[in-house]
DNA sequence: GTTGACACGTGAGGC
DNA sequence: TGCCTCACGTGTCAA
């Protein structure tokens, strides 16, 4: 349609002179020489070049250069974007997944207080220890209550209520040690005789007993205290 | 319009051969109708058509569209990719910086309590601590600050705020008693490198120290270990 | 009426 | 040679 538009206009145009808008005309000048008039040339020529400045700009900004051609310049920035865009994409996932493991061992240093488990669990039966040495009455075990509660995957919450016995708390908290447990958040009173011990267990990431098992576990060592 | 358009230059091309290389001419053909030959009309067509089609899904990757403009396509391209490079770039940095926290987390797991000093002050921790204890006496370390006060004649309340050391709070623990002290409701909490102690302090009965005394007895243990 | 943007056809030049 | 790419001048439409 156009280019038949096209046609029949050039025909028009370069048989018979028009008048109209965008007056473009072709003079004859002597006998050979064609000068051609257009206003919009000049504009069209400054459009022409800032596209190919943009061009050139875009092309600068792509790495990838595999040819100095307009459609390739566009296709490498496709790519390019594409390329970015999964970057950021994944640069974004992993850096949420840090935060998440940041956040996670941050919650652990807030909750376990002591950096390296051992010391930790070392702490733990110290203030076991010296609680435990305060009061230096002998019973046994009968008046034993355990508690334990999930905190999280990794996280337990356990609350002992326990008489005192010498050396009692240390070995429980060796105990538990040995079989992967740190204490964090430890608290311990006292009172009339028995222990009251509020802790956050934290376990190994990833094998975290049920809450049961480990009730059953703390049950076991205080028994064998 | 494009089918159309393929269709008249396939149809003047299919009316007339013209064997000059790239040379078009207008061939008058019946009265009116003037024929425009080139052989790369088609060609040409079609890499515009494809050109076109190119900007167009470059625009469509672009998020930020302020016009259909070729040249702002274009544009918007450009700063599309340089905040997606910044993106990355700065995406990249933080993932670095957490990282590096990582590694010096663990770092600081592995050789506990060494970079517990500069991990407080990292987390303005020291900040807090000592507007917190800021009436209290200064020990030997930047970081420790002790308070101790008395409750009764044998019983003293104390508070330490101590830089993590491996085994400090055992030592701390294990000295104390050496010389007849016991802990008693006890609570630490481990934040950021630092432990908060608080405890009450039963002494031997009849041979309490005063509470400056003890907070020297601390402090010297504390430079001790 | 002027201006900007487009598509078009075409010639030139590089593999 | 043919194919491809580009720049150019121009007509047309919309703001």
């Amino acid at each position: 349609m156009e280019s038949l538009d096209f046609s029949l206009d050039d025909l028009s145009i370069g048989e018979e002179r028009n008048s109209e808008r965008n007056i473009n005309w072709r003079g004859q000048v002597g006998d050979d020489t064609v000068v051609y008039k257009s206003k919009n040339l000049l504009a069209e020529r400054r459009r022409r070049h800032k596209l190919k400045a943009r061009l050139l700009e875009l092309r600068g900004l792509v790495p990838n250069i595999t040819n100095m051609n307009r459609a390739t310049i566009i296709v490498d920035a496709i790519t390019y974007i594409q390329k970015l865009q999964k970057d950021v994409r994944d640069l974004g996932d992993q850096l949420l997944e840090m935060e998440a493991i940041l956040e996670e061992e941050s919650k652990a240093w807030k909750t376990e207080g002591i950096g390296a488990a051992e010391e930790m669990k070392k702490w733990g039966i110290k203030v076991t220890l010296f609680l435990i040495n305060s009061y230096n009455l002998h019973s046994h075990t009968h008046t034993t209550e355990i508690t334990v509660n999930h905190i999280d995957a990794d996280n337990l919450w356990m609350k002992i209520i326990l008489e005192k016995k010498r050396g009692a708390c240390t070995k429980l908290m060796e105990a538990m040690s040995v079989v992967g447990f740190e204490f964090t958040d430890t608290s311990v009173t006292t009172s009339k005789g028995a222990y009251l011990i509020t802790s956050c267990l934290v376990g190994i990431r990833g094998r975290m007993l049920a809450a049961d098992q480990v009730r059953e576990l703390l049950m076991d060592i205080i028994r064998s205290i």
